[in-house]
Parts: C-alpha cells; sequence; structure tokens
DNA sequence: CTTGCATACCTCGAACTGATTGGTATATAT
DNA sequence: ATATATACCAATCAGTTCGAGGTATGCAAG
C-alpha cells in the first residue's frame, strides 16, 4: 500500500504567508518587505531578496496582488498591495500553518503530564 | 552586498524534532514511529515509512540514537531508543523551533493592535 | 572624481528536504 | 489462494529555498 497522502510539502509556503500578512496591514515595494520580514520577525527570519521577489512575482500572477509603478528619488519602486483573493489566500494559509503548528506543539509539549494511569 | 545567511533552511528538521521526541518518550520501533506520528498529531501529519526510516537511520549514525533488534511473532523489529547525545540535540530542535514559530506566530497575530503611533 | 555603500530591481542554478514509489518478507484473516 | 496488515529498506522524483550573480541609481567619503 501507497503513503496515503495527506499532507504534500507539509511545511511549506511560509515566506508567502509571511508576505501576504504583511501586505495585508499595508502596501509596501519589494526591498522593503525583504527589511519588514527581518525587522518584524526580531531578526529570527531573514528572507533573501531572491525569495521575496519571486513570491511577489508569483502571487501577483495568480491574482493574490496588485502592483503598481512608481519612481521616488529616481529609484522605481513596485508597489505591491493585496486583493480580495490575496485575502482569501491568506486566511487559508494561515489557517493551516496555525493547525500544523498547534499538531506539532501537542507532541513537543506532551510527555510532560505523563498520562500514565 | 550578498545576503546574510541568518536561516539556513529555516523550516526543516519537523520530522527529526518529532521522531526524536517520540523515542525521548518511550522506545519504539520504525513502523510504529509511522503511526504514532499520525495519532498523536491527530491525523494532521502523516510522515510515510520512506520519511521516517531515512531520519532513523540518520539519527543513529548521528549517535542520537541506539537500536536494538528483537523478533516478535516471527516479525523483525528494530527498537529506538534516545541517547544524551540525542537528548541534546532534541532540547536544541526544540528550541530553534519554538524560536521560529514564535516569530512567526508574532507577525501573523500582528497588526491587529496597529501601533501606528 | 572615483570608490564604495545603500537602495532597488531581477534571474538562475545549486542544494537540500521530504514525497513517492517500489521492493522484500512474514503472519493472519477471508 | 488471496488479500491485508505488519515490518523493514532503498532510490529516485519533486518542490522550495538559498545563494550567487547581474543591472542601475543616488549619496557620502576620501
Amino acid at each position: 500500500m501507497p503513503n496515503p497522502r495527506t499532507n504534500p510539502n507539509f511545511m511549506n509556503g511560509v515566506p508567502e504567508l509571511l508576505v501576504l500578512k504583511l501586505l495585508a496591514e499595508r502596501e509596501m515595494y519589494g526591498y522593503e518587505v525583504v527589511q519588514a520580514v527581518r525587522r518584524r520577525t526580531g531578526e529570527t527570519i531573514t528572507l533573501g531578496e531572491g525569495v521575496i521577489y519571486p513570491v511577489l512575482h508569483g502571487l501577483e500572477r495568480e491574482g493574490a496582488l496588485n502592483s503598481r509603478r512608481q519612481t521616488v528619488n529616481g529609484r522605481s519602486r513596485i508597489y505591491y498591495s493585496i486583493t480580495a483573493a490575496g485575502m482569501r489566500r491568506l486566511s487559508d494559509l494561515t489557517g493551516s500553518w496555525t493547525r500544523l503548528t498547534m499538531a506539532i506543539q501537542d507532541v513537543v509539549a506532551g510527555g510532560k503530564y505523563v498520562p500514565t494511569v
């Protein structure tokens, strides 16, 4: 019997989740997102541009984000904002992320109270 | 300037964490671990034999686990138990896992209180 | 004035996990 | 006799993220 495939790539999609969440709070441009991730996670997580930009492009292609171009101080920025579809996606990702970490947390925290009874 | 590489493969090592934790509670054999993961996570996470066995072998090779062979009902089982080194590894993994998920949780939960000030 | 650094965008291949598939073998139930 | 559950294992596939590259502008320091 093959494996019952309940969780294809169960730990992925975290960069996507973080990007969507940050853009749900306010419009940002790519380079700004890179730094926001670092700051907001207290330097715990650093996602480089090589991670953020592809995520941004992918989400836009799926219709989860809109972009608009703007030049500031001679530098061209691309501002991204979240769409209704993006909000739905964020909601889904947040749900599965929560379920997953709680399941793991249960195991990791378990065995302390030792329900040996 | 290259990316500051603070988190190489930041979301990995969860299978290893789960296996170590379960074996810290009690000695188990491979096939048993596969089912224990499913049960203990409320069917949320299913790690197939193709994931568990390599993890087991790797951990043993690193000295995090000991194994002993035993035949039960004509079937050969390999029981794994955690070593002192394994306990240290578990402690490390648990720590970084906790730090990581808390950092993400902060972002995901944030933006509600809107510290716009 | 040119060297360097921060900003700002981007792509592509390497590396690493974890997923899937397939294989062996025994016991038990149908 | 066949199928199912137990029990082990290896090897390749697939998907993500990482890292290193590349372009270009503005500003500050020497």
